[in-house]
DNA sequence: GTCTATATCGTGATAGAC
DNA sequence: GTCTATCACGATATAGAC
């Protein structure tokens, strides 16, 4: 019950420390690399809402650019702790997740706003976001792929199943994207249900479509 | 069979006319703002494409805000170039365009890249494109419904519509997203091929389903 | 760990010569 | 119609005081 150590004090002072600060920069780095985007967003802007200078801010990450990276692996750390287990669900799970998580985005603006507006500026020549999101594209559309193989079963063609991967990944962030720009016409969690299934559905067709006869 | 005028002859000078300069100039404006984005794009890039100085194009454009709003107009203007009477499709017709529009798109990544990188930017703050994009969805989610309630018949509820429309333009815009950053893992046509149709099945699905029984 | 001060750079825009 | 020159501004990043 004695409270610690000496330097379980100090970490306890009324400075804050090194971890807890980093994570508030990120926060705002966050916040207005959503708003303004990467290129127009300042550290001087991203310093102001914690309080510091833009000097303090590279004091603890270097350059704008590691600050940036650090936004997005936050950004992914955070999505993982929506899931219960921190693992991406398997098979129909799946896909009943990505529908909850249309429906909690409506709750979540500011965070569909920054993924938005990285990715719309991450197609830009030498943007230091491209290979972060190249990489993130291509592993969720395996998930889904492994996804859509448990649900539809081993006969679903190869192409099929990336189309349909590929599909489920672009209308979720087209939705999202119309919805940002104009919510009073767009249904986000309506809308996407809607997709989804029409997805789901066409690749089970897709499945038995190719089925060989012989099978029949 | 004359070949005309003073004025005519002053048009066809060695010195390009003014009208012909602009739409050299917009062309550039285009090619820099989808490489570069609209915020990292500088005038001077610009002009150097053209041979000359950023002086040189503030002289025909004003501001840099009026050269992007000049590029958007020639994009949509071009778009409609692309159809034989100017006019978009109706009915089926549109889905089969749009089908096609995916195909031709693969051979011409240049205006592609530059919808992208503008319409990915537009969702930040204050952003002078905007407007432009919110109505130009807007616009385009309505001739789409119109062609869905001619495909589908009357029955077709209000609410299946809309989310098909969403939808339909969504998975376009992300599956060209995913494409322009991941050529080899994306096929444009064949997955965009793909979730129009599974979208199209699922809208005359929705129209039978909530068909009244009144009427079965 | 944060500040002030400064170096360095690039930008969009204006004014005036040619 | 285009150029040169310049202005005013804001950015990232660095150096060194506290």
């Amino acid at each position: 019950m004695q409270n610690g150590s000496a330097s379980a004090l100090r970490t306890r002072g009324e400075r804050k420390s090194t971890p807890e600060r980093r994570q508030e920069i990120v926060r705002a780095a966050a916040k207005t690399f959503g708003t303004k985007g990467y290129q127009k967003g300042s550290l001087i802007e991203i310093a102001s809402q914690v309080g510091m200078t833009h000097a303090g801010v590279l004091h603890h990450f270097g350059s704008k650019e590691a600050l940036l990276i650090a936004v997005l692996e936050y950004r992914d750390e955070e999505d993982l702790e929506l899931l219960a287990n921190r693992e991406m669900p398997v098979g129909m799970d799946l896909f009943w997740h990505l529908t909850r998580t249309a429906l909690a985005n409506t709750q979540r603006e500011g965070i569909v706003q920054t993924y938005a507006a990285i990715t719309g500026e991450s197609v830009t020549e030498d943007h230091p976001a491209r290979s972060f999101v190249i990489s993130r594209f291509s592993a969720l559309r395996r998930y889904i792929e492994d996804a859509l193989r448990i649900v539809c079963g081993p006969d679903l063609p190869e192409d099929v199943c990336t189309h349909a991967a590929t599909s489920i990944i672009g209308v979720m962030d087209g939705i999202q994207l119309q919805w940002l720009l104009d919510k009073e016409s767009v249904d986000l969690p309506e809308a996407t249900r809607f997709a989804l299934e029409a997805i789901l559905v066409a690749a089970m067709a897709g499945k038995d479509r190719a089925r060989p006869l012989s099978e029949v």
